[in-house]
DNA sequence: CCTCTACTATTACAATTGTAGTAAACAATG
DNA sequence: CATTGTTTACTACAATTGTAATAGTAGAGG
């Protein structure tokens, strides 16, 4: 169960997930920002020992470093993380907000609008049983 | 532009948002853990003077905090902050399960129905134009 | 006016995080 | 084999965060 992790590992474990997998080089080259071998070095150990969201390989001289969870696994979790406090109470403004910002595919859209008709659905279902079987 | 809080930090403005306003021992009372008095005072300072989340104001002998930004304010900033990172690729899915997850109400739904029936709306006029304007 | 109580302000301190230097190991090359 | 360049390990250090004790201040009750 991993930590929640700050911006600038997220910054780091993003460059990994776009790569694949890196050394601490590819990592440095491919980061926006200028930080020095080290500073990417600790970091990187500190989410491989501490966090565990990346394992790493000898690989010739150096290490190799590769996501231990995929984006979509953080994703999720993070947004466990704060659903109960945040999003409780707000998901459909911030559902509403996303559509607008995000530019979704055909293939998305029509997703999710399966989706809400599931739910939909399910809630409908869930009234009827109540009302059938009002305990 | 307030920056990402804490876990700890969203607890105590969690309460707050949930109470609309209080003062320390309100917070105090209201919160599931046992903190010291003190700490809480130590951290609704610091939401107050350094993260400018919360505003307070002399009310008898203490102080009444009240939160500067709205739930969902905060939650868009927090989205915001992290879906170059994570959800980047991966928005429709998350939403996908944030929806199975989540209770939501009848008018919810229909909201986000129409919300979605508006951008596929737009999309498909966006084809249109591209279509008679290639170029 | 004096004491008690409820707050606040100040200060403290350990853990974590962001950033990096230095030294050691090791591999390639002349 | 000695030199050089790359990579890692170890160490460092300031800033932030989580947590709290202590000391001071200001109303409330006698």
């Amino acid at each position: 169960m991993p930590n929640r992790l700050t911006r600038y590992e997220l910054e780091l474990m993003n460059v990994l997930w776009d790569m694949g997998e890196g050394t601490v080089q590819n990592v440095c080259d491919a980061l926006d920002r200028d930080l020095a071998y080290t500073t990417v070095m600790t970091t990187l150990n500190l989410l491989q020992s501490k966090k565990s969201v990346l394992e790493r390989v000898k690989k010739g001289r150096a290490y190799v470093y590769r996501p231990a969870v995929s984006r979509e696994y953080m994703s999720k979790t993070v947004l466990d993380d704060l659903t109960p406090v945040l999003f409780q109470k707000a998901l459909p403004s911030l559902v509403l907000g996303m559509l607008s910002r995000e530019k979704l595919e055909e293939e998305d859209i029509n997703a999710l609008k399966a989706a809400l008709e599931k739910v939909e659905r399910k809630q409908a279902e869930h009234k009827k049983t109540k009302r059938n079987h009002p305990q």
